[in-house]
DNA sequence: AACTAGATTGACAGCGTTGTCAGCCTGACG
DNA sequence: CGTCAGGCTGACAACGCTGTCAATCTAGTT
């Protein structure tokens, strides 16, 4: 009653096990007819490669690893976008018949680097898929490169790369975020910027300078306020703005965290959002979803992304490998409950 | 240039494979000389153990799978929850040697036993670990039983399990919770269950009656409202206890979601949290953390539970299989600013 | 000194696949 | 009818490690 092996399949079939492992791997010149009898007896036996050994004799592991911000100490990535992230990677891995390994980073834990070597000496995968904000760090970056693993980079920070990487549109999108409230008829969008060492947090910024200017309405500074990615930093953001003579109709954050705060200080305030203040967000983050009101917000597609990453992994052995560049994969409005038509003066 | 093997590590030591296979897995009965003089070729040459030839030759494949309800589809665990048993599960994974594999299972899915099926046959885990809900699904956990894979389920529903299991004290922590707020003055503390299709909705509510014991407040049933873990059906239960003539001061919910929705009926009515009302949820999911204000809540301990799970796959190669029944792990009270004392009465 | 149990070590046969390469068979072509 | 390219198939050697078992060594005993 053990597990059947290659063996007992090509006895079954009466052909040579080369052939039952031709069948498997759907490698080409086979009989039709052979290739229907291997089949049968494979379904008759209900047999199953061994993956070590296959693993083994094809110097290949299966095995695919996710890389991305230790949640537990970057403050970076809610549980939500891991989970998002790992969904999408996951069905490309199983496309490939792979397996995901999940390997989350603190890169601030100076043996982060051996630690990356140790992962790649132990499990041999074939390939890589390294998340934001990690994708823009060279000493995470490295060990893959040194050891000639594949890899690929989710949002890289850079336009120009020279490999394949896939990333999102942010600027496009919070163009159209920002014209989506000028078209509910806000002339006054403010927007509150983040952490600027992110990458995607200048993007944002140009992406509403971007919509402004479609809209036909004057860009100006003082619309524009910092904030530090936190909720926190959204309302202490939202009650400058909400403080001055002529105040905004509508808020863009660079984040949800920070749009959160912005509703909360409203609530403060006494200001109804969305009634006379629309608030907007960005990333969809759990938070997102549950605030109240909801969160209007740019919903990131995360799980294509790794998908889309996963599966480049494995382009090159399909045929050619996939070109050099990034990417881009549209990020979409969720419209929800914290944006309206803008309020009527009175 | 090639990666050293075995081989060249035995040569190098002047001693046989075996020898060296024996010193890299911590084998007895090897002189203390050799064994340096092994170690210091392994390190010498940077020698790795290659993990498909070491899998082959020992029937075990290093890998455990970890279970739990996919969060596209269910509503059961958020990201953040996910992320914790994972976290937990990776540590001690990593402490046995082995790597993790996720799995996220939709039990709707009638596919979901064969795909079951197909892990354990492309996989042959070393161990799994299942998570609630999961954990109390037959049809999940059939095929591991079929199969003889090693598994310890998380949390499983009833008291009387024939294999060792690990869960948390829900009903003593939620008798804490209780008492907590009745040490707090509150004197009319409501209760809303959820779904009780989860067992642990019946425990926590039975908790509360404990706490109320302990607390020598008598138990009223008009003071449990029904829930169905929704954030909507937190603040319509919650509604209804504060129309009330006797309206409670503090409200203590069977998870998050629902303790968010009495917050935001709270704010709806114009009853300040915590000062007029003071709200205690269960789970201490991401939304708990970011609330306005953030909620008072139980912390399971699930990364530590994870933890122990996959600790006990292995504990049975290290001496005697862990003794059935369920490892308790206690959770802990997280206060955070939704509960407060008593108002004094005007 | 002979003897023995137990510690230490090594030779060797797998583990279940895939890669290589040679051989056979078939049909097209001259 | 002979030749040849190319499709199809199988024999066999890896792949790098562990398990088994026999051989050797050591120290304690008599």
């Amino acid at each position: 009653m053990t597990k059947p092996t290659i063996d007992d399949v090509a006895y079954l079939a009466g052909v040579s096990i080369k052939t039952v492992s031709r069948v498997v791997n759907r490698e080409p010149n086979v009989r039709d007819v052979t290739r229907r009898r291997v089949e049968s007896a494979i379904v008759q036996l209900n047999y199953r490669p061994n993956i070590s050994a296959r693993n083994l004799a094809s110097h290949r592991s299966h095995l695919v690893v996710l890389i991305y911000d230790d949640p537990g100490t970057g403050e970076t990535p809610d549980g939500g976008t891991i989970v998002r992230l790992q969904q999408g990677a996951l069905r490309a891995c199983h496309q490939a018949g792979c397996e995901l390994l999940i390997h989350p980073c603190d890169v601030r834990d100076k043996r982060a680097r051996p630690t990356l070597q140790a992962l790649i000496e132990r499990t041999r995968p074939d390939g890589v898929v390294i998340a934001a904000p990690l994708s823009n760090i060279a000493t995470v970056i490295r060990p893959f490169a040194d050891a000639e693993v594949p890899y690929v980079r989710l949002s890289p920070g850079t336009k120009s790369v020279s490999e394949y990487a896939v990333g999102t549109d942010d600027r496009a999108v919070a163009a159209k975020m920002t014209q989506y409230l000028a078209n509910l008829g806000h002339q006054e969008i403010a927007f509150i910027s983040g952490h600027d060492q992110h990458r995607a947090v200048v993007n944002r910024l140009r992406g509403y300078r971007d919509g402004l200017a479609n809209a036909g309405i004057a860009y100006r500074e003082t619309r524009v306020v910092a904030g530090d990615n936190t909720i926190r930093s959204g309302a202490a953001a939202a009650e400058r703005l909400l403080a001055r003579k002529k105040i905004p109709t509508a808020i863009f954050a660079a984040n949800d965290e920070m749009a959160v705060g912005v509703i909360q200080a409203a609530n403060r305030l006494g200001i109804v959002v969305p009634k006379q203040l629309s608030v907007a967000g960005f990333d969809d983050s759990t938070l997102a979803r549950f605030s109240s009101p909801s969160l209007t917000t740019v919903r990131q597609p995360l799980a294509q992304m790794a998908e889309c990453a996963v599966a480049a992994l494995f382009a090159d052995s399909d045929g050619q490998r996939p070109p050099p560049g990034i990417n881009v994969i549209p990020a979409t409005l969720k419209i929800r409950d914290s944006t309206g038509p803008v309020p009527t003066v009175n």
